[in-house]
RNA sequence: GGGGCUGUAGCUUAGUUGGGAGAGCGCCUCCCUUGCACGGAGGAGGUCAGGGGUUCGAAUCCCCUCAGCUCCA
């Protein structure tokens, strides 16, 4: 059996037991902000057994593409991967123990045609219903086992929430694989078991205080891995043998001239390489690119790390590209985002991969500077604290530290390294703070049903209030100056999604008026109204008047239709590597964020918005149909967030035939001609492959145009020309007042020197020291510092002390020649003692210091004390 | 979310209780020279990432912001 049939038959099998087949989610988990990655295949489940959704189906079945972080440093054995399929078959309230049980043992023993006697069930503790129906399948009693918590109970997650006990079977490959102890049993450590299928039982819920109460409906959650079910059907011992992994090793043996099977070491790295490269082509693929936090982190993490084992294969040019080709070669005709994004894939991992190999030319600076430190200290060994020094801050890795560092005769602290590693996982640990999601307040409200939004046909509509909460609490009846959450069973008020803001407006009725400052939308599509009753009062079931302010919804709109032509002009310009990574559609502005490698230039920034105005001028129709989600992935729709199953999803189309194409719920305009102007205001990046645009149309883009127009003129009258005179005239002023500074500069430095040429004869002795102390008409310090020389230079041995006045204040400088240094004169300290006359200080070397001071008015007095400082340092 | 490091000329970078912003490559001009990173002389080019503070004085010390790199979660 293939993996593909292996895929194939377990879909087939619970489909034929009543269950809905529904396709995998992206890794990256959008509706659910505490996850990472999506780490298994109940993430898409969720919602269900929470009761926040409805399932298509009580019982469902998927292959989820999950991807687990935890154990990205054990990878290179024989178990531990981060990217892997899970098979998994669900009941969200219906059948439990029995059905889960039997089925899963039918499938192990006559489907896959496991071996029995190679099968080992473990059950939780107390679970003695899972042991009797287990017993009833034919396992014997002796090989079912009982582990605690720590292997058998699953959940919550966090501290409170769904768990319940778990059961596996596990596969035991034979006695030599293992331990060799007489105990070696499934959840022993070594090799010999490896867990083929965790089914969960949900039955309980767990208060914050540790409490567990059971569940009216309990849940069924099941996980087979397919990587590992198919290495036991396949009779090997590990995943990297089978179907699935072996292109990808063959791949790497071509590569570098290795063998697959000879050499521990060579076979770790092979591992390493070709588990990685999976991940890193389903993370690009999914929409992840590589930054330096979370789930970009991972994605340069795994991409680093096995660029790093190819090099230990001597794989020490690029390559990863390839080892991408054939992921996609071999797996995108099930998963199809692989070949869409193929050009994103191959480009980013192409340009994270230099960018590593740079990092390691320059981190191998660092490297010897600590080794020839060490060295020159005649050390032996390089210090934890270093090795993780250079791994924390330069990101050089450790391993290639170590070789380094032996080459030149050092051995390493690896315990010294742990411990450091260890005191910053404490530290990261310590700051986290958990994260409580807002579920629990949306499970306190009552069910009400779905809101039907009908704001795109209308902006009033007559309705009905379902629910009022005041203060976070249901009431029936909210009175003049309560702030209220409403929900009425139709509306048209946009809710907050997609990065368009929620409408305002009104909501009125006979009895009362409520003024709606936001609109938002809760799960299940229910779009609740904040605002404010004003007038008289609101309950439950009044009829009501909604209307929304119309003016700001045509900003908005305006400003929606606008981003889809910006995002059709940037792709048409820039290509299809800009994938969206956010936006944020407000009356105002917009914003949108997008991926793209490299720099964007004025000319392709101007390009772009010259297309949106020509679009805008060519009056597009935007409209909007309703379709099957795969219908309109297959019609080149661009799909920001995977849909579930087979939902109908709504497309804007822009024009005939289309320039944009987008799964969109906001409202747009039904024109492009509506947008009026569109003006770019800003581009930059916000990480690594991100940019943002910021823009503006409509009534805004008008005033823009307006206040720069205003300021041009202004300018233009300023330097007495035209508008279109203003840049030549300014690029004049400004290298006339470059010219104009230097002139300056030489005028000022040519009065200095005249002015110098006659100080020496000011300068008296002072017991046989020539001191000149001396205010002088000078206008800047790098001036004085030049008379100053000048001065040293021509007087061969003296002390010069000069003062001036800048913006108001006294600045002195002094100068000693060597042979009055020799002799004890330190410019310094005698500047220091002159400037204080001044409310000042100062101070600098012995040849040459600076100080200024506060009171002008004191220059002379100041002065005045350089010859009495001489004099005493004689005496 | 929590740390570490970095930001100086077009590029690579030096700058040591706070006291004259430097070098190499590149560029421009002139000289020399038919060859390889020619050689020689001169020159232009800097808001020392940005803002605030301490100080008579900040590239340097303190605080904030921005950007980049890196580790942990």
């Amino acid at each position: 059996m293939t993996g593909d049939e292996l895929r194939q038959a377990f879909l087939n099998f619970f489909q034929d037991r009543g269950h809905k087949i529904i396709s995998s989610s992206s890794l990256v988990p959008h509706e659910d902000p505490t996850l990472l990655l999506t780490s298994a295949g109940m993430v898409q489940i969720k919602p269900y057994y929470l009761g926040l959704e409805t399932p298509p189906s009580p019982r469902l079945t998927s292959c989820q593409k999950c991807f687990r972080t935890t154990d990205i440093d054990s990878v290179g054995d024989s178990k531990h991967l981060t990217f892997f399929e899970m098979l998994g078959n669900f009941s969200v309230g219906d059948y439990f123990k029995q059905e889960a049980i039997s089925w899963a043992w039918e499938f192990v023993t006559e489907h896959l045609r496991l071996p029995e006697e190679r099968l080992w069930i473990t059950i939780y503790l107390d679970d003695d219903e899972s042991f009797a129906y287990w017993r009833d399948v034919g396992v014997p009693a002796e090989k079912i086992l009982r582990f605690g918590k720590e292997d058998n109970f699953w959940g919550p997650v966090g501290d409170s929430g769904p768990c319940g006990p778990c059961s596996e079977i596990h596969y035991d490959l034979g006695e030599e694989f293992g331990c060799g102890g007489p105990e070696c049993k499934p959840n022993c450590d070594g090799g010999r078991f490896f867990e083929v299928w965790n089914l969960v039982f949900t039955q309980y819920n767990q208060d914050q205080s540790g409490r567990r109460s059971p569940l009216d409906k309990p849940n069924i959650d099941t996980g087979m891995g397919l990587e590992r079910a198919l290495a036991a059907i396949q009779g090997k011992s590990s995943p990297y043998e089978t179907d699935l992994f072996s292109p990808l090793v063959e791949h790497i043996c071509h590569l570098s001239g290795k063998e697959y099977g000879r050499d521990e070491n060579v076979d770790r790295a092979i591992r390493i390489v070709a588990e990685h490269s999976r991940g890193i082509a389903f993370l690009i693929a999914d929409g992840v690119m590589p930054s330096n936090e979370a789930r970009g982190y991972v994605l340069r993490r795994i991409l680093r790390r096995a660029s790093l084992f190819g090099r230990k294969l001597e794989l020490n040019d690029p390559f990863l590209n390839e080892m991408a080709e054939v992921v996609i070669g071999t797996m995108s005709h099930i998963y199809p985002e692989l070949i869409v994004n193929q050009n994103l894939i191959s480009e980013v991992i192409r340009v994270e991969e230099e960018k590593f190999i740079a990092t390691l030319d320059s981190g191998l600076n660092s490297v010897e500077k600590v080794i020839d430190q060490a060295l020159a200290q005649e050390r032996v060994q390089l210090t934890g604290a270093e090795l993780f020094r250079l791994y924390d801050t330069y990101g050089f890795p450790p391993e290639l530290t170590a070789e380094i560092a032996k080459e030149k005769g050092l051995s390493i602290d690896w315990e010294g390294f742990q411990a450091e590693m260890e005191k910053q996982r404490e530290m990261a640990r310590a700051a986290t703070k958990t994260t409580s999601i807002g579920i629990d307040v949306i499970i306190a409200m009552p069910k009400v049903p779905s809101t039907e939004f009908v704001g795109c046909e209308t902006t009033t509509f007559q309705s009905k209030v379902l629910q009022l909460l005041v203060a976070g609490q249901v009431k029936q009846t909210a009175s003049q100056g309560d702030e209220v959450d409403m929900v009425l069973d139709k509306t048209p008020f946009y809710g907050e999604m997609g990065g368009q803001v929620g409408d305002t407006g009104e909501i009125s009725s006979q009895n009362g008026k409520v003024t709606i400052t936001n609109a938002i939308r809760a799960p299940s599509d229910v779009i609740v109204h904040q605002g404010k009753v004003v007038e008289g009062s609101i309950s439950v079931g009044d009829k009501v008047e909604a209307r929304v302010d119309v003016a700001r919804r045509l900003d908005i709109a305006r400003n929606h239709t606008a981003t889809h032509l910006l995002q059709a002009a940037l792709r048409q310009i820039l290509g299809d590597s800009v994938y969206q990574k956010g936006s944020l559609v407000e009356p105002e502005r917009l914003r949108f964020d997008f991926s793209y490698l490299g720099q964007i230039t004025d000319e392709q920034l101007s390009e772009v918005q010259r297309q949106v105005n020509e679009w805008i001028r060519q009056n597009l129709k935007a409209g909007a149909k309703v379709l099957p989600y795969k219908q309109a992935i297959a019609e080149g729709a661009i799909a920001l967030f995977e849909e579930k199953y087979g939902e109908e999803v709504r497309m804007l189309e822009i024009g005939e035939p289309a320039i944009s194409k987008e799964l969109c719920g906001g409202t747009h305009v039904s024109s492009t001609g509506e947008i009026g102007i569109f003006l770019i205001t800003s581009e930059g990046s916000i990480g690594t492959g991100l940019h943002r645009i910021e823009a503006v149309t409509g009534r805004k883009a008008e005033a823009l145009i307006e206040s720069r127009l205003t300021a041009l003129q202004s300018v233009a009258k300023e330097v007495e020309g035209s508008m279109a005179e203003v840049p030549g005239k300014v690029k004049a002023l400004i290298s006339d007042l470059e010219a104009e500074r230097k002139r300056v500069l030489s005028l000022e430095r040519e009065l200095s020197r005249k002015i110098a040429e006659d100080l020496p004869g000011q300068a008296e002795q002072v017991n046989g020291v020539t001191v000149l102390a001396a205010r002088v008409p000078v206008l800047t310090m790098p001036i004085l510092r030049e008379m100053g020389d000048l001065l040293r230079d021509k007087l061969k041995s003296a002390i010069v002390v000069l003062a001036i006045v800048y913006n108001g204040k006294p600045n002195f400088l002094a100068m000693v020649t060597p042979d009055l240094i020799e002799r004890g004169f330190h410019a310094g300290d005698i500047i220091n003692q002159v400037a204080r006359v001044t409310g000042g200080g100062g101070g600098g070397k012995a040849a040459m210091a600076q100080a200024g001071g506060k009171e002008a008015a004191k220059i002379d007095e100041a002065l005045k004390l350089v010859k009495s400082i001489v004099a005493s340092k004689i005496c």
